[in-house]
DNA sequence: CGATGCTTTGAATATTTTCAATATTTGTGG
DNA sequence: CCACAAATATTGAAAATATTCAAAGCATCG
């Protein structure tokens, strides 16, 4: 068996132990490489036969609009990341999806993943794993907002984007490279800009972390990781469970 | 093709046309009929080799532990529902369950589930696509608990509820009969049971929704629907997407 | 009927938002 | 490479929102 290098044939491969048919079928998926600019949605809440993507450079994140004009970032996808499966299956989407820098992601139109999971059936067990774990990290984020103070939140979010993006080779244990604005991070964390600004002050002065100029330092990231209670097992791959 | 009649046969078949075969595969998860009384957990945050369940009877919820001794419910389970899953795809569960009320599920081991999908590879699609219907779910109480004030919370709280419940043939538009003490809400809410109880006040005082004596009435639903922004499309069935 | 859990209310405090103003950084065209 | 405009970050003060602590009133169920 031939290893794949696409980031979503690795990601499935450490839940299922892919066989060569299933292999190029995920390969085919790859045809239809885009590129989006930053900040021009590329999903649309309420429209349908909307596409799904899979993401090979660049950030993107994943919200819903609230009637009175603000949003909730329930998301950010890195390169490796799905999104836009909802919008398949539902037909119609419940969600945007703007790109946080220029990207370039895979389009997979609803009948090639439907003819995909035909094809090779265990895809489908496959791809619900995957969509599995994207649902586990929503919870956590979900535990985040409704019981955690803006430090707090904060020291979390920034030490699960850190462990996502050491998975797929970006960053370490020292800080990464992150283009998120306060606003971003205020729909994200459902907090004001304001309040953000302030929170990353106070996690500063505190020595635990720094965010300027586009990169994230970690200073004490056990500190950290105590204040915010991480625990990262819901984002490990344990081995493949099909075989 | 039979039309089968257990709850999660009604589910899956709204999204894929079931053949005989899947309908007699799903039906066979249903050995193992459990009972279990209220308060007392049945899936457990970190610990492995835990089953899914189905729920026919009752109403249970999820919810993960916070070091500080805090909970967060992530979702309620009323008849019809899943829950668990993601003790089985992930080994080791990230969450835990408890029954509301005592309730009744089938009990679904890994080893049944994946036996499932090999025996009738479509299913796997259709709890792929009932899982991400539950994620949407997830998705909306995140929009929720990020950017809404507790009255609004607490309105589109109780018009998804009833929603839900319709769907499975309990409560109408005047209410719904509804187990929850303010506790339980205010952990669902990401608020404290005190506050719990003064936004259901000013929704009483305001002639939209009173909550009293385990029964929800709804006095104003559309003005409800309007403080809370509500749109149930995220719930909506919409006919078989597979065939 | 008595115990227990649930609901209700008040008052003081903590957290977060909003509004407003001022720095700083970044990107763009000359 | 500089100057300028736009976007982003920072801070203060007042107001809104929600929490905590404490106490009392109601149900409910054996």
């Amino acid at each position: 068996m031939q290893i794949a290098d696409s980031p979503l044939a690795r990601k499935l491969g450490s839940f299922v132990l892919l066989t060569d048919t299933e292999l190029e079928t995920l390969e085919a998926l790859h045809r239809r490489r885009r590129r989006f600019v930053a900040g021009k949605d590329l999903v649309h809440q309420g429209q349908s036969d909307q596409s799904a993507y899979v993401l090979a450079k660049g950030w993107a994140c994943s919200y819903k609009m609230l009637p009175g004009g603000t949003r909730q970032i329930v998301d950010f996808q890195i390169p490796g990341d799905f999104f836009g499966l909802r919008s398949i299956l539902f037909r119609t989407s419940d969600h945007n999806v703007e790109p946080v820098t220029k990207i370039e992601a895979s389009e997979i139109l609803a009948t090639d993943l439907l003819d995909a999971f035909q094809r090779a059936p265990r895809l489908a067990t496959a791809v619900l794993w995957a969509a599995s774990r994207d649902e586990a990290m929503v919870v956590e984020h979900l535990v985040s907002i409704g019981r955690r103070n803006g430090e707090e939140r904060m020291a979390h979010f920034l030490l699960e984007m850190s462990a996502r993006l050491m998975l797929v080779g970006q960053g370490d244990r020292t800080g990464f490279d992150c283009p998120l604005s306060q606003y971003l991070l205020a729909d994200a964390l459902g907090l004001s800009a304001v309040h953000v600004n302030r929170v990353l002050r106070t996690l500063r002065h505190d020595g635990l972390v720094t965010f300027q100029r586009g990169r994230v330092t970690f200073h004490n990231i056990d500190a950290l990781a105590e204040l915010a209670g991480f625990d990262a097992t819901y984002l490990d791959h344990d081995g493949p469970l099909l075989r």
